[in-house]
DNA sequence: GTTATATTAGAATGTATATTCTAATATGTC
DNA sequence: GACATATTAGAATATACATTCTAATATAAC
């Protein structure tokens, strides 16, 4: 019952990622959303308690987004296959590696995380830590606190460090990231497997 | 002539500063930062053309304070310094390294870089590039863009990456990411010297 | 067709801050 | 001691947004 909604939820989510991506999120006024939308104000506050609700739902997205198929690699026990993830997911989703490698959380949320999206967080955390800490277990037996931060090092810091830089340029990471991303893997977690 | 000043340039800077590592850049108001120096907000406008004025003074000065050793080392040709020059200077400047590591530039300074400090700014960044160049043709004898490339992951971009994630917890980074950053750093680069 | 209501519309309000302005106050110079 | 002015003081102004409010509109249910 009711008038039908002339725009989807995801609509406004899509504009504030894309406005975030291409001029930062500071740029993503719900006024800027709107326009983008081509929706009212009042629209955006229909759908969206505030607009840190809103972002938190564009930063939940990119970060399933990223962690779906890191994951699954991890998951799967191939862990240089989840190292590359990075450099590979960054080349097919500018936008989104934008957002996720360029801002932190509290420059997209800036205020409390809304209580209704708490959960989510958590969870998708949850499930990060723990298939790190299965990933260190898996290659090194025990898996104490050094081994998860050697892991953490190879899987993410240095393919972040290896992508941040092009990101920055609004270039795609060139093919020869991914061979100092191997490399490094080597190094630092050993050769087996 | 005229009344003595009761407060230094420097005082601001170090205000700025203060308040940025610890509460972020947003909260660097005029307001906050006339409140921490005792003095009025007048005077703050007295010594600074503006807000982006006062943080490009407070970049550049963080910038500075960490180029100085990294280039020192980098001249005198020991890299493996240089790469190790990133976690000490860390632990010596938690507060610098907040602003370094976990900012952008264009969080600090929100508007059009102030014309007066370009040539500044400008000056600092070729003098970075010269010094990564300068080193990358005495390691690899040419220097062409993958050899530069390789420099900057190996010198730069893996020690931020080990380093960021305990500026953003507020720790001191542990003595066991100076290994990862040598292993990777010969892993990289090769053993000669 | 009437009614209830989900949704659109966009104007009005409130707040936080940067910046500007006007007025006092010291202090060096004469 | 009187003057010129660098500096302090802090109130007034302007702007940019988030958020709220009031009013229209379309549609499903009856």
């Amino acid at each position: 019952m009711g008038r039908n909604a002339q725009f989807k939820n995801e609509e406004f989510i899509d504009a504030a990622l894309k406005i975030a991506a291409d001029h930062g999120p500071a740029a993503v006024t719900i006024a800027a959303v709107a326009r983008e939308v081509g929706a009212p104000v009042g629209s955006v506050y229909h759908r969206f308690l505030s607009r840190d609700v809103l972002m938190a739902e564009v930063w939940l997205r990119v970060v399933v987004s990223f962690q779906e198929a890191f994951l699954a690699a991890l998951e799967k026990g191939e862990g240089i296959e989840a190292a590359l993830h990075t450099p590979r997911w960054v080349r097919q989703h500018s936008a989104e590696a934008r957002i996720l490698l360029l801002y932190r959380r509290e420059e997209l949320v800036t205020g409390a995380w809304p209580e209704e999206l708490k959960e989510r967080v958590l969870a998708i955390k949850r499930r990060l830590d723990g298939g790190i800490r299965n990933y260190a277990e898996r290659t090194f037996g025990k898996a104490g606190r050094e081994d998860i931060n050697r892991t953490v090092f190879a899987l993410i810091d240095v393919p972040y460090a290896a992508v941040v830089r092009y990101i920055r340029l609004g270039k795609k990471p060139p093919r020869s990231i991914d061979g100092y991303i191997m490399q490094t893997y080597f190094t630092i977690m050993g050769r087996k497997k």
